[in-house]
DNA sequence: CCTTGCCTTGAAATCGGTTTCATGAAACCA
DNA sequence: TGGTTTCATGAAACCGATTTCAAGGCAAGG
């Protein structure tokens, strides 16, 4: 292993001038500089990160956490993390939490003993925080707030969009809409579920059906089962509000099944299915902003990482409820 | 920072006896280790991994090189790899190279700088791995070979496979069947044309006309360029092999923009499209092991971290060259 | 010519674990 | 009982950077 002393001999000087030249911290006569860059090469020098971060306490890692990254819509979000991230010079840790408290918490373990510089987050139901926040990392949450905990959040804007994007279900026509959202207590699950049940108040008049609003896993399976259930009660929904992408497919594959398709039964799904859907099918699209709230989010932390001092910022940002898409446009959108 | 030393004093123990508690590498009588633990219970302790790794020289981080996480082959291929590590203790840092060879290689000094245990990549055309070989940095490559360099890599079955799904076009009862590939001199790109040319010989006895074999960058956009202009030609295909997953979307685009979705003209999709076809479309997939490649080359890595040596091994992974899906079933599949 | 102050530089301390080495106590054997 | 081996333990060296501190060199100012 090439070290800092090698160089130093090399170059005929001492390690805290080769140290000098590489940090740029102060000056240097311009000969020696040379000299250390010239023996830096020749021995083909990569100075030890664990040494510096060792001294200096520092990282240049960010953690970056989130419930599955085959989720197209967290794949977005860390791809865009990534850039920013890199960009600054930081590097990327992946941790897949599985929406699960003691996976995530045996993450937070890793991140504060590595100690990652900051980390950012999609907090599961029982979050803890302690760890990190007692250690002075910063954390932004995304998509999600940590409950109980007062740290930077970027969220997209659930309730009102979703709202919204029931609206567009009434607009077309269809009368009995369920919603199928994910797991009670789940920050996005109650407020999308709430922003549905506003709209059919508004268009309705009276509280939906609560047969009609279900709770169910952000899964595929789950969101099937789900899906079959109503269509299977006596009196079942003309449309469905699925709360994400993938419980929007799952309503889909059991509409499929029993050639319910839109505009059979009128579907929307909030947050885009990054699929080719060949022929124009009438499902309505939610987009959310997957890659700007990893954007945002990697911004804030980076304010925090460089010592930004001010209370907990929560940042929303808008969704686009865009109406019916061909579904051939939307090849890696969200 | 509570340090070693913070524990080892409230345990009135040396920071030796409580470095051996927490890596169980020698023996402590038990009182003692009981008090350690206690110790560091009270204090909250959790050792600084910097210090670790500067003294043993090793670390627990692997770096996964893959051109674009959003492309949901690098997704399935890096939550493996995530899986494999996270069960032997290791973290897994993201590095997204766009296939850019001066981007890979500043991926490859932070690397070897950090270092890292072990690199898993997907190398570009002008891969270089010397720094991380000097450095005795094991490096499984995994989708592709590194040119010039005799290492560990995972493969698929591309060649044969190729030849097998050009085959299933000729069998449906195409006859003039085109390929679009990925960037001359890229190892899977040239292998995919390669068995699309065996299928052709094959089935008409001659070469294939040169000017139904095109070479396109592994984007929706240049794959849309090429179809279009195949199908721009005087005498077009009648079916189109598309080398990978990106491509095969872009001939789905491009034909239905023309009206001319398979039926009416084939189309082979080489890796899966992991989407939903919400009709039944007559779209031919190969699925390309994606899973299994991620999950064999970190094992690979592992042995190579814990000591193996051997020479490079070459692993080639079996491809499903599937049938007609109706695409509803192969959500997150490749 | 001497003082003041800035700039450059190297010796040595430092970060927080791990590991070597020497020591003393206990266990074992004849 | 005397001698050998085993075992647990702590002091101190060590990993490879960064950074403090003091000192030396040089230029400007009086």
């Amino acid at each position: 292993m090439v070290t800092i002393y090698d160089v130093a001999k090399r170059a005929g000087v001492s390690t805290a001038t080769v140290s000098r030249v590489f940090s740029g911290h102060a000056n240097v006569a311009q000969a020696r500089a040379d000299a250390v860059h010239q023996a830096a090469r020749d021995l083909g020098f990569v100075a030890n990160r664990n040494a510096r971060r060792l001294r200096t306490n520092s990282s240049e890692i960010i953690a970056m956490m989130v419930p599955d990254i085959e989720n197209p819509f967290f794949t977005l979000m860390t791809r865009a993390v990534e850039d920013v991230a890199r960009e600054a010079g930081f590097s990327v840790m992946l941790c897949n939490t599985n929406e699960d408290p003691i996976r995530e918490q045996e993450y937070m373990r890793v991140a504060v003993s590595e100690p990652v510089a900051g980390i950012i987050l999609v907090p599961s139901t029982r979050t803890n925080l302690d760890l990190a926040l007692e250690r002075n990392v910063p954390v932004v949450c995304v998509d999600r707030h940590a409950a109980g905990y007062d740290v930077d959040a970027v969220v997209a804007d659930n309730k009102d969009s979703s709202a919204a994007a029931t609206r567009l279900l009434y607009e077309a026509g269809y009368e009995r809409i369920a919603c199928v959202t994910g797991p009670e207590s789940v920050e996005t699950a109650d407020e999308r579920m709430a922003g549905w049940a506003v709209a059919v108040r508004e268009h309705t008049g009276s509280s939906p059906d609560p047969s009609l609003g279900i709770h169910a896993a952000y899964t595929v399976e789950a969101g099937e089962e789900a899906v079959r259930h109503l269509m299977d009660m006596p009196n079942p929904p003309d449309a469905i509000f699925a709360a994400n992408n993938r419980l929007g497919a799952a309503a889909l594959r059991v509409l499929n099944e029993r050639d319910l398709l839109p505009p059979a039964v009128g579907v929307v799904s909030f947050g885009g299915l990054p699929l080719i859907l060949l022929a124009p099918l009438g499902v309505l699209i939610t987009h959310l902003p997957a890659r700007e709230l990893g954007t945002k989010s990697a911004e804030m932390l980076l304010e925090r990482i460089n010592g930004l001092v001010a209370p907990a910022r929560s940042v929303t940002l808008p969704v686009i409820v865009g109406g019916e898409d061909s579904g051939i446009d939307m090849m890696y959108r969200t």
